[in-house]
DNA sequence: TCTGGGGTCCTAGGACCC
DNA sequence: TCTGGGGTCCTAGGACCC
């Protein structure tokens, strides 16, 4: 059996925490340059507000103050996520982190009358040790975890936990999911197999695996067994990225390939900073950039090229290196500039290299190389951006990116918080 | 004026091998 | 006129997740 805990609204239960005067009101928390909404409290959901909306098309509803916006608070969030998952794992050690607000727990070797108790309680302590409200779905497959989870957070009667551990429960809950709330199937899924008649997640299993794999392919009949409490879906967090990606839009348009280089200098530097923090080296170096797609009036360009190194890599150095060089292949004067990124790939554990024959770095090179990466990393610890190569831009890696309504560190800077206090 | 960022997996089709 | 059969690897694009 697993668990799948999961923070309520997660973004905006942060900023509520310390700013206690959102509490029962809608709130919304944007994306990067507060482009678009990424969380909503209950309210902001009740009030129909998607995900996804543009800030500028709700821009009255902020204004006239029957919604409050926040700029995301990435640090905030990071910190608050690691101090409920340190709750979480302190009474279920074998644990999965599945993304910033989400962790399974293998309840493997508890007893089944434990389960619901234990989780009451966990439920119990993050709330009131970090603020954070959470809900947990019990059940045999983490699909059906998910659909669990559900039922816990919008019915208060569970009190944050609901089991699904028979094929009565189980039947009751695909009767009441509709299918595209399913996880794994998304936004074109659902419409298709409405079309087939399969309204809800029971219709999904009522139908033959073989008839599952010709509409769905492989992965459908994946979520069709994990419906039918038959787990398919294995830990894969402990597994090595496969691929690091640093991209970001711009506040304006950039046409000035300086400034451009500046950005990208950044993007390739986080990127190898990734590398080493998981003991990576990436073999392959990929740069794109993107005109505004939404001024179709504009001249439109979104290249995407990359480049291998003689051998795998996780030095700054090189990494910036090829992503500028890239940029020397990919640059066309005359556009401008609404988002850029860097992407690593071919990526090998950093003591596995292999090397080149004919490479164009000496072992001495790539030796000082990474002593000075090494040194970067210390001198930056704490995502400060103090050391860095000269092609770099000053300044804080989040400077450009408009966040108009951001909250405070409340939680990482001593100073933020006496002040808050 | 203003529309995010970071990942994974699967499939189809092309290039190439013997 | 008629033009095999079986494989691998790579890539682009689509779909999905948070």
């Amino acid at each position: 059996m697993f668990a799948l805990a999961d923070c309520n609204n997660f973004f905006v239960s942060c900023e509520r925490v310390f700013q206690p005067e959102l509490e029962g009101r809608p709130v919304v928390v944007l994306s990067n340059n507060d482009g678009c909404v990424v969380a909503r409290s209950n309210e902001s959901k009740a009030m129909d507000i998607a995900m996804g909306t543009p800030f500028f098309k709700m821009k009255g509803l902020f204004e006239s103050g029957k919604v409050a916006a926040r700029s995301s608070n990435y640090t905030l969030y990071g910190d608050m996520s690691r101090r409920v998952m340190n709750i979480l794992r302190e009474t279920i050690p074998d644990m999965e982190v599945y993304s910033i607000d989400e962790a399974f727990l293998n309840l493997e070797g508890i007893p089944e009358e434990q389960w619901v108790p234990l989780c009451r309680g966990l439920v119990k302590r993050v709330r009131q040790w970090v603020g954070i409200p959470i809900s947990i779905g019990i059940a045999p497959a983490k699909t059906l975890c998910k659909v669990a989870g559900h039922f816990a957070k919008r019915y208060p009667a569970y009190r944050g936990v609901c089991v699904i551990d028979t094929a009565e429960k189980r039947e009751k809950a695909l009767r009441l999911t509709p299918v595209g709330e399913v996880w794994g199937i998304g936004w074109r899924g659902a419409p298709k197999l409405s079309g087939l008649g399969v309204k809800t997640a029971w219709d999904f299993v009522q139908k033959p695996e073989s008839w599952v794999h010709k509409h769905m392919s492989i992965t459908g009949v994946r979520t069709w067994k994990e419906l039918q409490g038959i787990p398919c879906i294995v830990d894969e967090t402990e597994e090595r990225r496969q691929s690091i990606c640093t991209s970001r839009s711009f506040a304006d348009l950039i046409t000035d390939r300086d400034e451009l280089s500046l950005r990208i200098s950044d993007f390739a530097g986080i990127c190898a900073a990734k590398l080493r923090k998981d003991g990576s080296a990436a073999s392959e170096v990929g740069l794109f950039m993107h005109t505004n797609r939404f001024r179709p009036d504009l001249p439109q360009y979104y290249p995407f090229v990359r480049t291998r190194l003689d051998t795998a890599s996780d030095t700054t150095r090189e990494i910036v290196g090829a992503a500028l060089s890239l940029l020397d292949m990919a640059w066309k004067e005359g556009y401008g500039y609404k988002r850029a990124g860097v992407l690593v790939s071919g990526i090998v554990p950093c003591d596995e290299v292999q090397g080149a024959l004919f490479d164009s770095l000496t072992p001495e090179e790539r030796h000082r190389d990474r002593l000075i990466s090494q040194i970067m990393d210390r001198v930056n610890s704490g995502g400060r951006n103090l050391l860095r190569v000269a092609t770099q831009r000053p300044g804080h890696y989040a400077d450009g990116i408009r966040r108009e309504h951001c909250s405070k560190m409340y939680s990482t800077d001593w100073n933020e918080l006496l002040v808050a206090r």
